[in-house]
RNA sequence: GCGGGCGUGGCGGAAUUGGUAGACGCGCCAGACUCAAAAUCUGGUUCUGGAAACAGAGUGUCGGUUCGAUUCCGACCGCCCGCACCA
């Protein structure tokens, strides 16, 4: 099948074709035995709604440029796809539609691996692989196992956030706004048992090692040492004045400022303390101040507007430093049980809200530390009419042996004398860093997940199912008509022996959050089909990818977990590997215009005709008539209907003209605006290109016999050199619309040439057309694959362009022998001269002085300087 | 509040280490082809003045360094994103 010349491409004939061909050839399947340099390139793989949308195709599309043109250059590449399939929307589907969660699943996967395929991704489909799949899940299972074998995976009684509408618990990465990520629901808190991953054993290298990834984006680090949250302090422990009021005797707090120790006037607990809750149960006042607290809640408008409240507990502590003096133990609304130790010392005068609250309750506020530029006296007087905090660096004062030290050494002497004093036996001080990353609460209250596998004995507590019994299979007979957990209310799954002791037992019915499942699978396409969850040697040979390609939104959650994943998988002998992505790149969004009709009601741009006069666009609805507003560019989303169904643009205009669009114009890491312009725009492209590629072919077989070189056909293969040795840069750096463009302005001085050629060319210009346009076509081949095969054929070569390798640079052609310089007068330019490669400064000042602008301007004076930078300008000062 | 990023024509965006601002695309204007339209091709398109040559201004604002600044420095203005009572 071939197209015929001086007819339109028709992509809807050639791209099957094409993907045919790739196919049966086996084209993209990566062989284990290739002695050549691994690429592994990936995409975030995607999760089964159904279709696939435009962010889908720009995903992949800049993927698999890299996969082709990483293969161009010799590299044994890995591209895989697989599916991210367990999920709450299987069985809200379930609920609704009466179909199982696994057919729901596998038919949506059916649809979209058909829809990938219609993009002509070079993936590697014999690795493809659901995560819903058994043999994932059971290979996931061996890894809880050895994790909990290893004491990564640990079991306890917590507060979680519990999803009150999707009836489970979610992660705190998953809690946003005080609200469930998916569902939105104002998230409860619930004390349950919850298995949960103990990430933050490696909170201390999951921060350090993000320093030794350059080739990730700086804001997706920056998020999560944040998110880790390391900071330095101190364990205090205060003495508890006797009272009648509690039997303890010590409270334990963190700080990072014990050296405003001499400035603390109070102690504040959480509403959550285990001090509050002893003392709570005689004071109900202070019963009702805690339940207060709780009514709270956890959402960002609250918090922020919330007064710092607090309710007195009666009781002392002695100061650690400052003799015969106590501070009152208060409980308090903005101290947080999950951090430190859920209680605090106050230090009003450099904290703003313990200075807030010392405000409300009356309390002393005494400044210790003294900026750097200000009299005490005068500091005082200042700070007494301020509303703030100082929280800036400074000397102490007011402090005793701490006096006239800068921050750092008063905190560190601070430590040390406390680290050196003892209460009820310890050390009063001691060093502690702590994070605000706090495990992973993995279980979840759901059926279409994986299950935990574990048995509940009374006899021996909890026992791992023993790997010879895995997997444990998700039941298929299962009802969604009643509330809670379908495995829970099973009549039989739950009901097994005890593997040790042989009783009744109890499996648990907990499956993983979803987030487990994709926090591996980048180690499982390596070997995809093993029966371990890896092979250890391959998985080390392939990893880390060298180039994963995702949104931003998972900069946090999924990178985190598959980083801490990556760790576990080493402890427990699976790789070596750590950090499982060498680059991360994170790609904008697609956006589209909004379009509202007049009874404000969003609308499909399929449903609207827009119409242009004179620079103006008016839009109308396609049915009535009426007139349409037309709103600015938003992220593509089906609330607002601006959503373009990349189906129809493949059907419309081919595979190669969506993916050429979604490359072209915007740097990928911003968001691209997609316009119906805008892809007509690529789509005349792909046309232009073909009828170049058919009209440089008539020319390069009539051929020549006329001998000659001709500077035309210099200047072009000059052009051919450097634009291939530009783009090669470009798509290394993922700088596709810098690439895209390079091309473009390659075609469009291959169009000028053949359209400068005389009826009798001569062989040299033959010769460089010939290269030019076989050039041009690998140039776009990473990116336009159908129409690359398509014109790769049509001009003549054997085999095929994806196999074909990247063109190479004679570095000869990329020196120019002559060079035109700008002129300047002044910095501004006037001029300019072509002088020989190798000109002398002196030559080329001679030439500068004697342009007609120069001479006028300068008016028979000398200049003052001429400033000559090689190959690059001049500058005559005058 | 803290952290990260960004401000360039009508629009998306280009501009190596400071060296011709506006590549390339979209849109628009004019012309060619056509009975006509579509498609295609050619030319133009930062702004102001001018028929043109040309001159002046110009990369958010103000200032600085420099022969020369979109690029470096300082102050400000505006926008986007992330985190947020983390002691």
């Amino acid at each position: 099948m071939s197209a015929e010349p001086s007819e339109r491409y028709n992509p809807r004939e050639m791209e099957p074709h094409w993907q045919e061909v790739w196919d049966k050839a086996g084209a993209f399947v990566t062989k284990e035995d290739n002695a050549r340099e691994r690429y592994y390139v990936l995409e975030m793989f995607p999760y089964p709604s159904g279709r696939i949308h435009m962010g889908h195709v720009r995903n992949y599309a800049m993927g698999d440029v890299l996969a082709r043109f990483e293969r161009s250059r010799g590299k044994n590449v890995l591209h895989p796809m697989g599916w991210d399939a367990f999920g709450l929307p299987a069985e809200n589907a379930a609920k609704q539609g009466n179909v199982h969660p696994a057919e729901w699943t596998y038919q949506n996967i059916a649809n979209m691996r058909a829809q990938l395929k219609s993009m002509g991704l070079s993936l590697d489909w014999s690795r493809e692989f659901a995560t819903c799949d058994v043999e994932y899940y059971t290979q996931q299972q061996k890894l809880f196992l050895d994790m909990l074998e290893k004491g990564l995976v640990s079991r306890r009684k917590s507060k979680v956030n519990w999803d009150p509408v999707d009836n489970t618990v979610l992660a705190n990465e998953q809690v946003i706004d005080g609200r469930g990520w998916r569902s939105g629901a104002l998230v409860e808190q619930r004390e349950l048992d919850q298995w949960a991953f103990k990430i933050s054993d490696f909170a201390e290298d999951l921060l350090a090692e993000l320093d030794n990834l350059p080739q990730w984006p700086e804001k997706v680090r920056t998020m999560q040492r944040n998110w880790i949250g390391r900071s330095e302090g101190l364990r205090v422990l205060f003495e508890i004045a006797p009272n009648d009021k509690t039997s303890e005797t010590v409270l334990d707090i963190f700080t990072t400022r014990p050296d405003t120790l001499y400035g603390a006037s109070f102690m504040a607990l959480s509403a959550d303390h285990p001090l509050t809750t002893a003392l709570a149960a005689k004071d109900p006042g202070m019963a009702e101040f805690v339940a207060e607290c709780h009514r709270l809640g956890t959402a960002t408008e609250i918090i922020e507007k919330a007064e710092k409240k607090g309710y007195f507990t009666g009781i002392h502590v002695k100061h650690p430093v400052i003799e015969d003096i106590v501070l009152p133990i208060y409980v308090a609304n903005f101290v947080l049980m999950d951090y430190g130790t859920g209680a605090i010392f106050g230090c009003p005068a450099h904290d703003q809200r313990d200075f807030d609250f010392a405000r409300a309750y009356g309390l002393p506020i005494i400044p210790v530390v003294l900026p750097e530029d200000k009299q005490a006296g005068t500091f005082m007087t200042e700070f007494a009419e301020s509303d703030e905090a100082y929280t800036g660096p400074g000397r102490l004062f007011n402090s005793g042996p701490l006096d006239g030290m800068d921050v750092d050494t008063a905190k560190n002497t601070m430590a040390t004398t406390l680290e050196n004093r003892t209460v009820g036996g310890k050390p009063q001080g001691a060093r502690k860093v702590n994070y605000r990353l706090r495990d992973w609460g993995i279980s979840r209250q759901r059926y279409w997940g994986c299950p935990i596998p574990v048995i509940h004995c009374d006899n021996c507590g909890i026992v791992p199912v023993p790997s010879d019994d895995l997997p444990v299979k998700l039941p298929d007979d299962v009802s969604f008509d009643k509330p809670g957990n379908p495995l829970d209310h099973h009549p039989d799954w739950k009901h097994v022996a005890c593997p040790e002791c042989g009783q009744t037992a109890r499996r648990e019915t907990d499956t993983m959050d979803t987030f487990v499942d994709s926090s591996w699978y980048f180690a499982r396409f390596t070997a995809p089909r093993a029966t371990t969850p890896t092979v250890p040697d391959v998985a080390d040979a392939w990893l880390p990818v060298d180039q994963y390609i995702g949104g931003i939104e998972h900069a946090i959650l999924h990178l985190l977990y598959s980083r801490f994943f990556a760790r576990a998988m080493r402890e427990t002998g699976h790789m070596q590997v750590k950090e499982p992505f060498k680059g991360m790149f994170t790609q904008g969004m697609v956006t589209h215009e909004t379009y509202k009709a007049e009874d404000g009601n969003w609308m499909l741009p399929s449903d609207i005709i827009i119409e242009s006069s004179g620079g103006t666009r008016v839009a109308r609805d396609a049915n009535s008539g009426s007139p349409v507003v037309i709103g600015p560019y938003e992220k593509m989303s089906k609330s607002k209907k601006n959503v373009v169904d990349p189906d129809e643009i493949v059907k419309t205009y081919g595979a190669d003209t969506a993916r050429w669009f979604m490359l072209s114009d915007s740097p990928p890491e911003r968001d691209v605006e997609w316009s119906e312009s805008g892809i007509e725009g690529a789509s005349r492209f792909v046309q232009r290109v073909w009828r170049l590629v058919n009209e440089a072919k008539v020319r390069i077989d009539a051929g020549s016999e006329r001998l000659g070189d001709k500077a035309s056909a210099l200047a072009l293969t000059r052009a051919v050199h450097k634009t291939t040795a530009n783009v090669e840069t470009e798509l290394a750096g993922l700088r596709f619309n810098r690439a895209v463009a390079m091309i473009y302005e390659l075609t469009n001085v291959i169009g000028k040439f053949m359209s400068d050629l005389k009826d009798e060319p001569c062989l040299s210009e033959i010769s460089a057309l010939r290269l030019a346009i076989n050039n041009l076509v690998q140039l776009f081949a990473p990116m336009m694959p159908h129409l690359a095969e398509t014109c790769w054929q049509a001009l003549g070569n054997s085999g095929l362009v994806c196999d074909a390798p990247w063109p190479e640079v004679d570095q000869a052609y990329l020196v120019e022998d002559s060079v035109t310089l700008p002129v300047q007068m002044n910095g501004k330019k006037r001029g300019e001269i072509t002088v020989p490669a190798g000109a002398s400064e002196a030559e080329i000042i001679k030439q500068a002085l004697s342009l007609d602008v120069v001479v006028r301007m300068l008016d028979g004076k000398e200049p003052k300087k001429v400033i000559v930078v090689p190959n690059r300008i001049v500058n005559v000062v005058a």
